[in-house]
DNA sequence: CTCGCTCATTGCGTTAGCGCAAAGATATTT
DNA sequence: AAATATCTTTGCGCTAACGCAATGAGCGAG
């Protein structure tokens, strides 16, 4: 635990005081760590398993954001104050987490700035993905879109196999929609084009990258040549 | 300066020794507090002006995130050692500000943990906003889009006048494709439309809106009659 | 094994929004 | 006042992407 970025910096007395306060949490498959608009009251750090944070919007659109993984945080946004959670999360796979609650953490701020400052570190990173994704949205073409976003989960949760790299979750049209803005039909199309391609292979809520350089020269735009490898 | 939510919870004497440490800071009109990509060595608090944050994508595309008002703070990130300005921050008009370099303020923090927590509220709340605006780009469409840029910038800057409610700000066409990521001949045709339908009056860089009811109801797609109030 | 559900594919017509081009309007400079 | 630069408008053709509809594929439950 002294390891996630949260905790850097702090002596091994202060980590054993920050960990006593935590309690674990276990969280079935499809079972919600919290539900967005809910009062925000604990704040957590996944120890094992997968989490997607997903919004809707009033009008009942369903965006997305990312998906969590182990040694990351959840919920940091509104570990403060009284606010409400902004967004969904809900566990992909079986979870498991340290959980602290919003206002014992607080208090461990108060006494560790060192807690704050790494929290602000964490957000910020966070912010600047955000808005990353954001310039994307307002720039791309869908296609590029897309192939960013498999590209980020390579990144995150690729499993180098035999024939290229799996995205080592259940992962399916829709949700790829939900991520890039957009909607299934079109990226089953875009799917399948590259499936003609040889760039990715795909199944029922599974991609795999065969290629991911790729993919790589559509998200950058480089002109790309079709050899198949 | 006590006032603003950096600081709240800060003693008297603590908010002097945070004083002495800031230095003030003139830019004229169209100077840039810094630009993207620059290493981030200070944190500013807008005592006057507008700044203008803006992002270019590799590709060169623009992108405006949004206007800062007296009050708000520019460079947060700066609170971290080791970080570029993921941004440029440019006034609008002639400003003033604070200005804090960002190893003293990292000392600050430490010594004053409420100042970190502050820090950390101020950044979620960023993010909440830039999330807000992500749902929207992902799921709304063009007009919808400006509508909310619109009246955000109503709440933001508004002054009221005799018709209506004046945008109290240089602001073009292109400004305003940028800031909901589409074109300026596509914000032209739209405010066009509106100032047909009497629902705003427009100038060169300037935007009055005469009826914000009625924008609201495009925003949020109600029934809207067509009646010229 | 079979039923039923969810997920995926693809043809097809539609359209929102893009972006060139060219002209007009409003500032700014000299 | 004239000249220049910067904004704005609008016609027009184009295309990326949407979204319905209908069919097909894969998985889980009983």
């Amino acid at each position: 635990m002294a390891q996630t970025p949260p905790f850097h910096g702090l002596s091994l007395s202060e980590l054993q005081v920050v960990s006593q306060a935590a309690h674990l949490c276990q969280m079935k498959r499809h079972a919600f760590f919290f539900r967005q608009g809910e009062p925000a009251t604990s704040f957590y750090i996944l120890i094992e398993g997968q989490v997607r944070l997903t919004q809707v919007t009033t009008e009942g659109h369903q965006v997305l954001l990312r998906f969590i993984s182990p040694g990351e945080t959840i919920g940091i946004i509104a570990a403060l104050e009284n606010t409400v959670y902004p967004l969904s999360a809900q566990a992909v796979k079986n979870c498991q987490a340290l959980a602290w609650d919003s206002t014992t953490l607080e208090q461990l701020m108060e006494r560790y700035p060192r807690l704050a400052i790494n929290g602000l570190r964490l957000v910020s990173q966070r912010w600047h993905e955000l808005e990353e994704r954001y310039l994307e949205l307002a720039t791309e073409r869908v296609e590029r879109r897309v192939a960013q976003a498999l590209l980020r989960l390579v990144r995150q949760v690729g499993h180098k196999v035999e024939d290229g790299v799996l995205i080592n979750l259940p992962l399916t049209r829709q949700d790829l929609a939900e991520m890039t803005g957009t909607t299934h039909y079109t990226i089953s199309r875009i799917l399948s084009r590259w499936e003609q391609e040889k760039l990715v292979k795909t199944g029922r809520g599974r991609v795999l990258i065969c290629y991911p350089h790729g993919l790589a020269c559509i998200a950058e735009d480089l002109p790309r040549e079709d050899a198949d490898i």
